[in-house]
DNA sequence: CTGTTAGCGCCTTCAT
DNA sequence: ATGAAGGCGCTAACAG
C-alpha cells in the first residue's frame, strides 16, 4: 500500500509538500509539483479518503438509507436528492436495510461515516432516528414525520392523497369502494387510508367494509395475492384503491386473469405515480406524488442545516390525481 | 464531537482500556466495561468509523458502482450481492454515475474508501478499471469483459440471449423481423446484436435490414419512441426483438396505441426478464438474464479475492427464453 | 486486567 | 517555496 509517505521519498520532497502538491495548491513551484506528480504516477499512488476525512472531520457525502435499493418508487427521488446534492458538492452514498441485520444502515447511522443522512425505511426505529441525530449529523426522514431537533421530515400529503382517490370514486358515481392497504407498521399507508376514510365519511359513506379491505405489503405479487382474494370472494367493488402502484400492477394481473375488466367492471387508482403507470395496460390512474422534488427537498435541507441555515422542519408536498385508463 | 478519549477520562480508565470495552473483549473485568458503558452513554459517544478502519485498514464494505441506481433491471442484481456479501459479513454501499461528474464513483474508485468494487456501468472507462485495480482492491465488472489482473467479470451469455430470439422467431415461421437495439457504446447490447444476426446468418435469412432496426437508449421512452418510428414507417414487421425489458415496455405501450395488436399482428421479445415484464399487458417474453445468481457470483469474486483465494477470472452465466403472451 | 506507547495516512500551522 | 512536527480518533502490541 503506497502511501504519500513514499511518494514524498520518491520525489525527494517532505511529505507536506506532496501534500500540496497532490491538493493542487498555488503554493508550490511548478517543478516539484510535477516531481510529485510523476512519483505519485509511478508508485501507482491512491490516496486514502478516509484518512483524509478523519483529518478534515467531513466527508462531503450524504449517507441515503432505503427499505429497498432497488424499488422503481424510489426512482426520481434518487434523482432529486443527488442532482441537488451534487449542487453543492456533495457526494451520495446509498444502502438498504434489506437484509434482517440493519448492517451497512447501521453504520451510517452509528459510525459517523458520512455528514448527515437522509431516510426512507421504516425499518430504522424512530428511537434511533432521535438518539443519532445532532447538531452535526443532521437526519431527514421521508416516511415518517418526527419532531426533534436536528431532524427533518419531507414527505407527500397523504392523507390529501388518499382523499383525492375517494373523491374520484364518489363523484363519479361509485357506490361500492375497496381498499387495499400497505404493510400495518407503515405510517404513509395508515395516513392515505385515513384520509380514504375521512372523505367517505365527509360524504356521508359508509366506511369500507371490511371484505373490501384487504392488507398488502407494497409488492407486486402482495397486490397480486390481495387482489385475487377480492377476486375469491366474488362480488366485487366497482372501484379499488391500491395504496401504491406496485401493488396496483399486480392486482391489474390479477384482474386481467380472471376476466375482471379493468376500468368497465372495476376502477382501480393506485399510489405514487411511478414512471411505469403510464406503460402498463391499461395504464393507471394514480395519485402523484412529487417525488423528485420531496427528493430535492430533503437534500437542500440536509445541505441547509450543514451549512447553519436552519431550515423549515417539516415539509408536506401537496399530491395530484392523475387519471389514465385504469378508472372511470 | 466526543471521541474515545472523552470516555476514557470519563471513566477513569485508559484509551485502550475504553476501546476493549467498547469492542466487548473478554480482557476487561465486567465492573470497568460497565463504567466504560456508562461513560458512553452520558457522552452520547458515536465512535468514528473512518478512525477504526484507517488503522484497521479495512473497511468491511464493497462499492456498487451502477449507472442508474434505481433501474429496474438492477433490483435482483443487488439482491444478490447484498445477501452474499452479508453472509460475509461485508457491507454494500451504492452508488451512481448518473450526473455528468462521476463524483461519488470516482471516490470509490480512487480513494480506497472500500475493499473492492463492483460495476455495472458503462460509464466507467476500461482504462480507469484497469488502472485502479490491484491486488487489495479487486475490481468485478458486470456489463464487459475485462482482462487483467484483479479485475473479475460476471455477464449474462448476452451472445446466446440474442440468438434464442432469434430462433425463436425463425421456427415460428416468422419472416419478417425487426429490432430495436440499446446504445450504442453499450457492450451488452452489441453482443444480444451479434447473437441475433448469428442465428439468422446460420439458418440463412437475411440480416435485419436497417428501416428495421432502429437504435434505443434502453429507456422506456427510447423504446417508445423506437416504436413509433416503426410504425410510422407503415410496413411493420411480424417479429420484434427489444433488446432489454424497458424499452420494450415503451413499445408495447406505442403499439397499444397505434392499434397494433401484440401478439396478433407482430410479436415482440425482450431482454432481462425484469419483475415487471410479467405484469405488464400482454406479459412480455423475453430473454431472461439469472440476475440473482450474478449479484451473488459478482460478490463472491470480490470476496474470494479478498480471502487470498483467485476466483474464475471471467464468468459467463445462460440466459433463458421465457415464453408469456407478447409472442406466438 | 489495565496503562503506555506507537502508529494508520493525511493535512496544516509554524518555522525556515 | 519547502520542511518538521503535531494530531485527527482509533486499535494493538507490549509492559506492568
Amino acid at each position: 500500500m503506497t502511501t504519500i509517505k513514499d511518494v514524498a521519498k520518491r520525489a525527494g520532497v517532505a511529505v507536506s509538500t506532496a501534500s500540496l502538491a497532490l491538493n493542487q495548491s498555488e503554493r508550490v513551484s511548478p517543478s516539484t509539483a510535477e516531481k510529485v506528480m510523476k512519483a505519485a504516477q509511478e508508485l501507482q499512488y491512491r490516496k486514502n479518503g478516509w484518512a483524509r476525512d478523519l483529518k478534515m472531520q467531513k466527508t462531503q457525502m450524504i449517507g441515503l438509507i432505503l427499505h429497498d435499493l432497488s424499488g422503481p418508487f424510489y426512482a426520481s427521488i434518487i434523482k432529486g436528492i443527488e442532482q441537488t446534492l451534487l449542487s453543492y458538492g456533495y457526494g451520495l452514498i446509498a444502502c438498504s436495510t434489506l437484509g434482517e441485520t440493519l448492517g451497512t444502515a447501521e453504520r451510517f447511522l452509528h459510525e459517523r461515516r458520512v455528514d448527515g443522512v437522509i431516510i426512507f425505511s421504516s425499518d430504522i426505529k424512530d428511537q434511533t432516528l432521535i438518539d443519532v441525530s445532532r447538531e452535526d449529523f443532521p437526519v431527514v426522514v421521508m416516511d415518517r414525520v418526527l419532531s426533534h431537533p436536528y431532524l427533518y421530515s419531507v414527505t407527500a400529503h397523504n392523507h390529501q392523497g388518499g382523499y383525492q382517490a375517494a373523491e374520484y370514486f364518489i363523484k363519479r358515481g361509485h357506490k361500492a369502494i375497496g381498499y387495499i392497504s400497505g404493510p400495518a407498521n407503515n405510517l404513509d399507508s395508515q395516513l392515505r387510508l385515513k384520509g380514504f376514510s375521512q372523505c367517505l365519511a365527509d360524504y356521508h359513506f359508509a366506511d369500507v367494509p371490511t371484505k373490501w379491505h384487504i392488507r398488502g405489503d407494497y409488492s407486486q405479487q402482495g397486490g397480486y395475492q390481495a387482489a385475487r382474494l377480492l377476486i375469491e370472494q366474488g362480488n366485487l367493488p366497482t372501484g379499488l384503491f391500491v395504496s401504491n402502484d406496485e401493488m396496483a400492477f399486480g392486482a391489474l394481473k390479477a384482474f386481467a386473469e380472471a376476466g375482471v375488466r379493468v376500468p368497465e367492471d372495476l376502477s382501480v387508482i393506485g399510489f405514487d405515480d411511478v414512471e411505469l403507470s403510464q406503460y402498463v395496460r391499461p395504464s393507471l390512474t394514480t395519485i402523484k406524488q412529487p417525488k423528485f422534488e420531496m427528493g430535492s427537498l430533503a437534500a437542500h435541507k440536509v445541505i441547509q442545516h450543514l451549512q447553519g441555515d436552519a431550515p423549515k422542519e417539516h415539509s408536506v408536498l401537496p399530491t395530484e390525481l392523475i387519471e389514465r385508463e385504469s378508472s372511470v
